[in-house]
Order: structure tokens, then C-alpha cells, then sequence
RNA sequence: GCCAGCGUGGCGCAAUUGGUAGCGCACCCGACUUGUAAUCGGGCGGUUAGGGGUUCAAGUCCCCUCGCUGGCUCCA
């Protein structure tokens, strides 16, 4: 009775089944609630596409990757709908899934209110009640231009895609490649709303377990800063009440221990709105920590054969005319100082002419290669006003900044044991999981495609080496060279572009310099730049969140507070303290008249590492009592004891 | 740079349709001295980011500047 054969595959397994002829995916994988789209012959489809004999199909299920994705389409559709009833003039750009959830873009006469959104929501809830059909329909261009003739943003995709030409990111939801479609959204058999759309969908609104409209921004359509711009409205949607929950839950734990909060908490940095947009301030505090992170960071380049250098912030305009910074980049630099005469300086965007400047001043030799200058250097960039965010995008901070001197043949070891040191150190601030992308040769570059190639390779070569997971960024360089940028992830899955490392084959030759080869023959030296923290400002805010502030012991800024029970303890306790200064220790001890549990409480909220407290107990016995930052508590532990412990951990950089 | 939303004592927040700026924490003073997350009492502190305007009257309305937030664009 059966006319035709299906294969069924459900995570690696291979099933076939006899269906009769008009069987959907939907018939196919009934009674399985999870599953709302099928992959069929390596295709995403509604459930209502009917099957054709040897046809092979996956089931979808709404908690999958693809699964969300199809949700969050939907969804987009949904408020799509809802907007254009609440706001009929609206026109629709366009509305695909991304990453958590998904936008959609509109064309409207007066910008969205937050409170908007309430209204929306509301809306959408009642549509999603409507159990409102999706329908898929293949239409022609000249169909759907007449029934979109009031959608212009979906006319001139429509155009595109006739051309063939790249669309927008986020287009390829609407048009896709082959047949246009559009889907209505049926109430019953009554057309409610249609939109172009690619697909594939839920069966119906109903399928929308949870969501949520998160904000209306402004978004250029289709990307482009010449286009006019859109009122985007972004939304998340999940498979469950819960799995929505929780990523709520996820967005409020990284607002917690968002480093612009804890700087003001801890009292580590500001930015004084008298100094300007995106100059910060360090406070004591964080002065600390900053001061710990440079002295490790310094003694393990001295270690690796960096020599220390010091330049300035500013430079006459020739420097950089000659390094091309002023031709490529000058609406990144601060506007020139004029001095009598004519006279043009800069602050300095980047270090690298500076540090050319120290491998000119004399003649060198092959034999002092490679070459390798570091520097602690502050730069200033003007950032658009728009962009500045905290310390992970300032105007002016200091990049961890090394230039490398190395004759070709030195190339790839050097990039090699680079690499290895890089990753190393960022191991030892607690980061584990590393990787990197391989960007190269951009549209607008300078230099020779031979010498492009040579150094993509070289440096894909040492990622390989070292054992680095990655992917190539095609034509992400920087216009003078290509470059691998190091990603980490932080405690809570985020990932953040670290460290860069770039080969330079331009600033030698536009600064001409030259190295005397064995030969007698002067040669070019090349050049690799590498910053390992990227700015100084960004790693300290990128390691903030990450310990939500609470610095493993070596980097708290203090690291003990000594706590007496009442006021005739404190001498002991200062003892104790005096012990843990001499082993370089940052101790104080709470002499204020504040309760115990209150001093506590501080040094809690403080995210001070080991609290120490003593009382008539411990001072019979020679003794103190930890309590750690998780609450846990150790009492009566031998004075040289405690010492030994915290010293050790110090030590060791571990956290606690 | 563009769009939108914001800007109240150090921090977090309040202030009916425009009608004399309040609270908590922090801080200062006093009392209390207490074994693991907030003792009690008193006090100081704001020309409501800055400037201009409308009004009898503006934190509340309008304009400009600065700054912040979320996006877009950008990120050498």
C-alpha cells in the first residue's frame, strides 16, 4: 500500500519507510511535539512540504541550532504583523534570526519608543494565540512585485536578487537563491499578513513557546551608512519558558559584572566627564592591579629576549606621513596640534614609526636579529563618539606594543615561539580557551601580492605549530599587512578578540630600513607587530568580567583583610598583618567601629579573597580563622600556617 | 558620525496634570565591642550635567552643548 520510500536519518541513523504518495514531513514525524521542520535532501522545509519518493528527511527539533533559528524567524514575522497593525505606515526591511534571537528592520515615520514595545508584545501574544497558519506560496518576481507594490524595501530585494548580486546580510531570509516565496499567515483560511520569505517556518504561531522584544535601535538598510536609515527592533525567542529564563538570567549575570558597574564598585577606574569621552582614570585600586599585571607581564617578555623601550606621544606630521597613517587613517587620529611656523603634531594611533625610529638610529647588523622592541606605550585615537564603550573601546590607551626586526628566513620560527609565549601568558591571567583568526589580504591593501602570500602562510604555518584552532577571515587584514587575532573565552562563554599578531613588509621599505647580511649586502628586514593584551584598558576590563571582580590573589588589589572580633584583638591581628607584609602581601586590617558581621559584610562585598579573624581563641592558640569568598570558613589555623597558605597561592597565581 | 533613550547629593533610586527636591547606602560625630554578609542615635551633603528660552512658577515643556546607554557604521 505504500507508494513511496523516504529515509528517515535521526542523529546519524538511517531509517527507510514506505508513505503513501502526498505524504508530508509533517505526517511523517507526527506525534513528535519537539519537531517543527524537517531537512530534506540536505534542505530546510515546513512541515507541510510534501515528499517525494527517495527523499531523505531529518526532523528539526525546536531546541536544535537550525530549530531556534526557524523560531526566531517566525517570531520576526510575528511582530511584523503586529507592527504593521499598530503601526500601518510601517514598511518592511528585513527580519532574519541572529545569534539569541532576531531583528526586524522597518521603514517608519516616527522612531519606535521603548514603551512601544509593551504594546507590541502584547499584540504578538494574541497573534501567537490566533494559531495562525504559515503558508508557503511560489511566486514569480512579477507576482510578488505586484503584491509587495507597497513594500519598496522588498521591491528592491526582489531586484537583487534578479540581478544576482550580493544582498544585504540578513537578505538571503527573504529571497534566497532560486524561486521567490512568499508565506501568508492564515487565521483560519483568512489571510491575515504575507511577507516574502525564504522559509522555512513553524507550522503555525502557536509553536512560539516564549519570547521576548528586547529594543529598538536604528540600523542602515542594508547595511550601509549611505542608505537611509531603519527603525530595527530586536526580540529573543526560545523553545521553552525556561531556556528563555535563562538566557534573561545569562543577559542580567553579564550586566552584574560589567566592568563600567564593578569599576565604580570596586572603585578601580573612571572616566571624568572634565577629561573627556573615553579617557579614563585609574583609582588606587585598580592602579594596583594594573601595576601587578605589568611588572608579570614585563618580567616574562625580559625572559623571552624583549629589550624595554620608552617613545613619545606625539610627532610632527612626517613621521606619519611616511609610516602612511596620515593617508589611510587620519580620521581615526586626533586633529594635529599647529605650532609657529607651520609646524603639525600628532598624538600618536599606534606605536610602531616610533619604534622604527629606535631601529634607524644606527646601522644594524644581522647578527643582533631578531630584534625585539616592547613597550608599554599609550596611544590616542579619535574614536566616533558613537563607539566608545567603557575601557574595552577608549580614546586613549596603552597597547602592550612589541615590534619585531627579523631577516625572511627568521619568519617562521619567530611567529611560531610567538605564538606559543603568547598564548602562554594569557594562560597565567586565567584564560583557557584560545581561538584565532587568520585575516587576509583586504581589497585595499598596499605591497606586493608575492610577499602576501608568503606571509599568510607563514602565519597559518605557526598557528598550525601551535596547535591553535582557527579560521581564515578572508580579506580582513589590515590594509598593510595580514594578521591573526587571538580569541578567548570568558567565564560565561563570551568570546573577546585579544591579542594581534601582524607580519609587516611595508614600514620597512616606506622607512627604508636596512640590516648588513652576512654577505656584506644590506638587506630589509621584516617586521611582525604583536600586542598581546591589545590595549592594557581592554584586557583589565575583559579580565574584570571575567572574575566578576573577583581577581584571583595575586591580582586583588587587597588581598587580606585581618578582621578582630572586638577591639582588644586588633594588635594581634596586626602582627599577623606585619608577618604577611613582609611576604609582600597586600593586607589591612579593619579598625573600624563597624560590628564584626559588618566587616565582614565589606570585605564580602569588597570580593577581598581571604578574610583573616581573630578572637580570644585563636590568639590562646596562636592562631587565626579564614573565612574565603565563597563563605567557607577555617578556623583556628597556626599564624605561620595561614601566611604559608596565602603566600603560596600568591605565588602561584591560582585562584581561590 | 547616524537613530533612539537618558543625565536628580559619591552610589542606587523618589518627586501627582509644570507649584518651594526626598529616601536608602556611603561619609562625619557619638554610644556600643559583639566569633563569620548590614548595631543604634545624630549630622553633613544637591543653584536637579552645562547654557539659553517659554511661564506668575520648570527637575518636569522647547532649543543648543557636553556626557552616558542601546544599536548601526567603524575599529589601523
Amino acid at each position: 500500500m505504500s507508494e513511496m520510500i523516504v529515509t528517515v536519518v535521526r542523529t546519524g541513523e538511517r531509517a527507510e519507510r514506505g508513505v503513501t504518495t502526498g505524504t508530508t514531513a509533517g505526517e511523517l514525524f507526527q506525534g513528535d511535539r519537539a519537531v517543527i521542520a524537517a531537512r530534506v535532501n540536505g534542505e530546510l522545509r515546513d512541515l507541510a512540504w510534501a515528499l517525494s519518493d527517495a527523499d531523505e528527511v531529518e526532523p528539526i527539533a525546536i531546541d536544535s541550532e537550525d530549530g531556534r533559528a526557524i523560531l526566531r524567524h517566525s517570531t520576526a514575522h510575528v511582530l511584523a504583523q503586529a507592527v504593521q497593525e499598530l503601526f500601518p505606515e510601517a514598511k518592511l526591511g528585513i527580519g532574519p534570526p541572529v545569534e539569541n534571537g532576531f531583528y526586524y528592520d522597518f521603514d517608519v515615520p516616527k522612531p519606535f519608543h521603548p514603551d512601544d514595545l509593551e504594546r507590541l508584545e502584547t499584540r504578538m501574544r494574541q497573534i501567537i494565540k490566533e494559531r495562525q497558519r504559515f503558508s508557503r506560496r511560489v511566486v514569480t518576481d512579477d507576482e510578488a512585485r505586484a503584491e509587495l507594490a507597497d513594500e519598496p524595501y522588498k521591491l528592491e530585494l526582489i531586484g537583487l536578487k534578479s540581478q544576482a548580486t550580493g544582498a544585504a546580510e540578513g537578505a538571503s531570509v527573504e529571497v534566497g537563491g532560486g524561486e521567490l516565496t512568499i508565506y501568508d499567515n492564515l487565521r483560519g483560511d483568512e489571510l491575515a499578513w504575507k511577507d516574502l520569505c525564504r522559509g522555512p517556518h513553524l507550522p503555525t504561531t502557536r509553536h512560539i513557546p516564549a519570547f521576548k522584544l528586547m529594543r529598538v535601535a536604528a540600523a542602515y538598510w542594508r547595511g550601509s551608512e549611505k542608505n537611509p536609515q531603519l527603525q530595527r527592533i530586536y526580540g529573543t525567542a526560545w523553545e521553552s519558558k525556561d531556556a528563555l529564563k535563562a538566557y534573561l538570567e545569562m543577559l542580567a549575570e553579564a550586566e552584574r559584572r560589567d566592568h563600567r558597574r564593578l569599576g565604580v564598585e570596586l572603585d578601580l577606574f573612571s572616566f571624568p566627564e572634565e577629561i573627556g569621552s573615553g579617557l579614563a582614570v585609574w583609582h588606587p585600586k585598580g592602579g594596583i592591579i594594573r601595576r601587578v599585571m605589568e611588572e608579570y607581564s614585563r618580567r616574562r617578555h625580559e625572559e623571552a629576549g624583549y629589550e624595554f623601550v620608552y617613545t613619545p606621544h606625539l610627532s610632527k606630521e612626517g613621521l606619519f606621513q611616511t609610516s602612511g597613517h596620515l593617508d589611510w587613517y587620519a580620521d581615526g587620529m586626533y586633529p594635529p596640534m599647529e605650532l609657529d611656523e607651520g609646524h603639525r603634531y600628532y598624538m600618536k594611533p599606534m606605536n610602531c614609526p616610533m619604534h622604527v625610529m629606535i631601529y634607524r638610529s644606527r646601522g644594524r647588523s644581522y647578527r643582533e636579529l631578531p630584534l625585539r622592541l616592547f613597550e608599554f606605550g599609550t596611544v590616542y585615537r579619535y574614536e566616533k563618539s558613537g563607539v566608545v564603550h567603557g575601557l574595552t573601546r577608549a580614546r586613549g590607551f596603552t597597547q602592550d606594543d612589541a615590534h619585531i626586526f627579523c631577516t625572511p628566513d627568521q619568519l617562521q620560527d619567530e611567529l611560531s615561539s610567538l605564538l606559543g609565549f603568547v598564548v602562554g601568558l594569557l594562560r597565567d591571567y586565567g584564560l583557557e580557551d584560545f581561538t584565532a583568526d587568520l585575516s587576509t589580504r583586504p581589497e585595499k591593501f598596499v605591497g606586493e601580492i608575492e610577499e602576501w602570500n608568503t606571509a599568510e602562510a607563514a602565519l597559518e604555518e605557526s598557528l598550525k605549530r601551535a596547535d591553535i584552532p582557527y579560521t581564515i577571515a578572508e580579506g580582513e587584514g589590515a590594509f598593510y599587512a595580514p594578521k591573526i587575532d587571538i580569541h578567548v573565552k570568558d567565564a560565561i562563554g563570551r568570546r573577546w578578540q585579544l591579542s594581534t599578531l601582524q607580519v609587516d613588509f611595508q614600514l620597512p621599505g616606506r622607512f627604508d630600513i636596512e640590516y648588513q647580511s652576512a654577505d656584506g649586502t644590506r638587506q630589509r628586514p621584516y617586521m611582525i607587530h604583536r600586542a598581546l593584551f591589545g590595549s592594557e584598558e581592554r584586557f583589565f576590563g575583559i579580565l574584570l568580567e571575567h572574575y566578576a571582580g573577583a581577581f584571583p590573589p595575586w591580582l586583588a588589589p587587597v588581598q587580606v583583610v585581618a578582621i578582630p572580633i572586638a577591639e582588644r584583638h586588633e594588635a594581634y591581628l596586626e602582627q599577623v598583618a606585619a608577618k604577611l607584609r613582609e611576604r609582600g602581601i597586600r593586607v589591612e586590617v579593619d579598625r573600624s567601629d563597624d560590628r564584626m558581621q559588618k566587616k565582614i559584610r565589606n570585605a564580602q562585598t569588597h570580593k577581598i579573597p581571604y578574610m583573616l579573624l581573630a578572637g580570644d581563641r585563636d590568639i590562646e592558640e596562636g592562631a587565626v580563622s579564614f573565612r574565603y569568598r565563597s563563605g567557607e570558613q577555617k578556623n583556628g589555623v597556626p599564624v605561620d600556617d595561614a601566611v604559608a597558605e596565602i603566600a603560596d597561592a600568591v605565588a602561584r597565581r591560582i585562584q581561590i
